[in-house]
DNA sequence: GCACTGTGCTTGCAACAGCTAGCGCTCGGG
DNA sequence: CCCGAGCGCTAGCTGTTGCAAGCACAGTGC
């Protein structure tokens, strides 16, 4: 395999055998890239399944995240290590919570689990008729979550195109 | 004032004339050093009084830190910026939540008291998307509660009284 | 064919984080 | 006086982070 520059090049060699060689070589590369990802926490596969259920390609959430694209193409392969200041910024381009990144980063510890209808029903701020509104909205996630992955594009669009 | 290494000299200088310069030019300097310091939040300055309240050297806290104490010493008077391992680090050291020293850094936000908020993004059943529509009505309903003019008083008197 | 726009990635570099080696100073003991 | 232990800090160095410039590739329209 050259080294080359930008894009990979295409698996389709000039013949069969170069070919298979080809993506063998490939194959160890990229688990090679997995190891590394996992290393620290997979952070950046954390971060480009985000981005991808979200539908948006790697410039525009650099671009959104105030990040430069190579940076966060880096990031998402598991090569470099972003700060919190960087991590804030992609939790923000991707209007996420920039806690669920740094738990996934490892500089925060995960919350105990506590109920959300439990919470919802208890907290003295809010309205009874505005606790069932936010319950009705919370169930309705619920059912979107527990249905197969092709209702999950659908409401994520409308999203998208806010 | 000659340019020295490590301390820095005593302002017992030769002749009281002298000295009350030497006094002034000192105060001009730590002036401008606190300056600096309150731009990044104060994060050294905090951890300097926490770590003074303990009774705790500098070259103490760093060894229990883990963190060299020259670097320990320009966190703290503001030299230099901290990652946020470096800040677990000292807040381990100190024997204070990690937490605490984010949020005078400016990496996390300080939380609302609110169980809520917690179980929400605790839940493991919503996307991160999901929970952030969730709590952004959350607060938007608390918003509301807080002028119960606006929603008319049929509904919000009630609830307002109890 | 061409040019254009978009995609994700490579490469090299500057700036910064964090460290080591060492400084001057204070204090206490011999 | 000396020495040792402790104090906080300076200066120089190395490795890492985050960026800009640029690449190859894919898709679209003329």
């Amino acid at each position: 395999m050259p080294a080359s520059k930008g894009m990979p090049p295409k698996p389709e060699g000039p013949g069969e055998r170069v070919g298979h060689a080809v993506e063998q070589v490939g194959q160890v590369v990229e688990q090679a890239g997995i190891a590394v990802g996992q290393a620290v926490d997979d952070i950046g596969g954390y971060i480009r399944s985000q981005r991808e259920s979200a539908q948006v390609s790697l410039r525009q959430l650099a671009r959104t995240a105030g990040v430069s694209n190579p940076y966060l193409s880096q990031i998402e392969r598991g090569l470099r290590k972003p700060s919190a200041e960087i991590l804030q910024q992609i939790a923000k381009g991707l209007r996420i919570s920039a806690e669920a990144l740094y738990v996934k980063a490892g500089i925060l510890d995960e919350k105990p689990a506590s109920d959300v209808t439990d919470a919802v029903f208890a907290d003295p701020t809010l309205t009874e008729r505005q606790k069932q509104v936010l319950l009705d909205i919370y169930q309705s996630f619920r059912r979107e979550n527990d249905k197969p992955v092709v209702l999950g594009p659908s409401t994520e669009l409308p999203d998208h195109e806010e």
